[in-house]
Formats: C-alpha cells, sequence, structure tokens
DNA sequence: AGCATTATGCTAAAAACTTAGCATTGAGTC
DNA sequence: GACTCAATGCTAAGTTTTTAGCATAATGCT
C-alpha cells in the first residue's frame, strides 16, 4: 500500500502531538491532563491509538502503562515547521523571522544571551562561506 | 454573547488561512487555484463563508466579486505562530530558534544578509537594555 | 487469594468538517 | 432588453473526527 504524501492530522490529534513534540513523551494520562479543553481520558487514549495508527506516535510499555513518543523526531518536524512559518507569515525571509523572534523576546534576554546570538551568525557566516 | 477563547480551525480552514496570510488577499477563485488537492469551487466558497462566520476573515466587494482577506492581521497571527512554535519545539528559546533558521537557511544567505542580522540583535539589545 | 485501582481494547453514537449542486443575482455584450 | 457568463446564497448529504462507555486485563496491597 501506498505512503499518503499529505498526511491530515486532525485538531485533537495536532494538539496531542505538541503535546508529545514539547515534552518527548508521555503517557495517555499525562496528555489528558494537559489537552485545553480536555474530553474524556477514554477519548484520548482512543485519539492516541489512530495517531499511532497513523504513523505518527509509537508506545512503549512501561510496567503497566503506555509511554507514548512521536514517531518522527522533533528535529525534522520542527524543521518542517519552522519552513512552513517563514513561507506562510515571513515571505520566505530569515531575516524578517529573526527580527519578530528578537522583538518578541527581547526584554527576556540577557547580555551573555546577545552574545551567544551574535557568536550564532558568526558560526553560520563562516559555514556558509563554503559555497 | 461570550467570545469563544479558543477558536479551532479545520484542516481545510487552517489551509485557506494560510494561503491568505500568505498572499494578504485573495478571491475564491484564487484561493482555489492555490489550494493542494482542491476540492471543488462551491466548497471552497462554503468555507471561506464558514471563515468568515468564525471572525477569521472579511470580504470586500470588488466589482462583481469578493475579495477575502485575514480579519486578524498577519502581523498578529504571526506573533502568535511563533509564540507556539518557540513552546513547542525550542522550549521557549530564542537562541535555539535562531540556531534552526539559520541552519536552515545559511547556505543562501549573503554577507550582506549577515551583517543585517547582527545589526538586528545590535538593536535588539540597545532596546532591552531599557529595563 | 481477594479486592481496589488503573490500565488497555473495542465499539458505536454524536458532532464537526467537507463537499457538491442547484437556484439566484448581477455585469457586460450584442 | 435578452442572453451569456461568472459570481454568490443556500442547503443537504457524505465523510471524518471526536467522543463516551463498557468489557477486560494487569498491578499491587492487605
Amino acid at each position: 500500500m501506498a505512503k499518503k504524501t499529505y498526511l491530515r492530522l486532525s485538531n485533537r490529534e495536532r494538539q496531542i502531538m505538541d503535546i508529545l513534540y514539547r515534552d518527548g513523551r508521555a503517557t495517555a494520562a499525562e496528555v489528558h491532563a494537559k489537552l485545553p479543553d480536555p474530553p474524556s481520558y477514554s477519548a484520548v487514549r482512543a485519539t492516541l491509538r489512530i495517531l499511532e495508527e497513523k504513523g505518527q506516535v509509537r508506545h512503549e510499555q512501561d510496567g503497566p502503562r503506555y509511554v507514548f513518543r512521536p514517531a518522527v523526531a522533533r528535529d525534522k518536524a520542527k524543521r518542517t515547521a519552522i519552513r512552513h512559518l517563514l513561507s506562510t507569515f515571513f515571505d520566505g525571509s530569515t531575516e524578517l523571522a529573526v527580527a519578530t523572534l528578537l522583538d518578541e523576546s527581547a526584554s527576556q534576554l540577557s547580555e551573555d544571551d546577545f552574545k551567544k546570538l551574535k557568536k550564532l551568525i558568526d558560526v553560520a557566516e563562516s559555514k556558509g562561506e563554503n559555497r
């Protein structure tokens, strides 16, 4: 059977995936506790099962219970997400995106944080030069 | 009537909003043309109407047709999106997010771009000092 | 061992999303 | 003004999502 090119996740499914990406791993009960506007525990388990059928989630047995994890590495998922964000809201411009990021969080960053950010750019620049 | 705190958009609705945010404004026909795996034109219009009912979209009359726009400013929507991304995939860390952004696009950035990025940080830093 | 507690497996019903089709309206052309 | 073309208004039906509930299995305590 061919794999679907576009895998659509429903709203609840997406919410649950976000929790799993945020926390790395969680039991059904933990997911339930963190869901906004949560349905029954039973409904959460059902959705986790569906996510597993869709290949988005895996579980391991941990004693009496299941622990769920995203099947796709967080790193890969976050790259997909960031590309989507760039193209939707920033016309593909890294600069615009960085500007917004800084604007969102500047007031919470320390002097040291800014130093690190500049260093990041230096590193990226030197890597970019190998073209 | 109380406004919903959590406004859920379905998959199709989200796809359509993304197009509207990307392009700023579009007719029903344009949205239809840009939808991946598109349904009928009629279905697109129906969804646009629903989005309007949900307060996500507005339309203006442009001669014989409607032109649709996001009701929430792109700028506000993108901040919401970026905060969500930060918390889901980057543990709230601006640095980690910038690092990924750079990593994604470093090979496409020019020397000048890097200069601008550093400048952005300087500006954010000086703003941040007014605390 | 028996019992309470906490899991999972499964199924079916309710709700929401998604879609298409037909009726209607309006603009432009001949 | 009649006709054509392209738009919107509306509604109903199909499909998917979302949910709850009951049955069952496993753990751990007394």
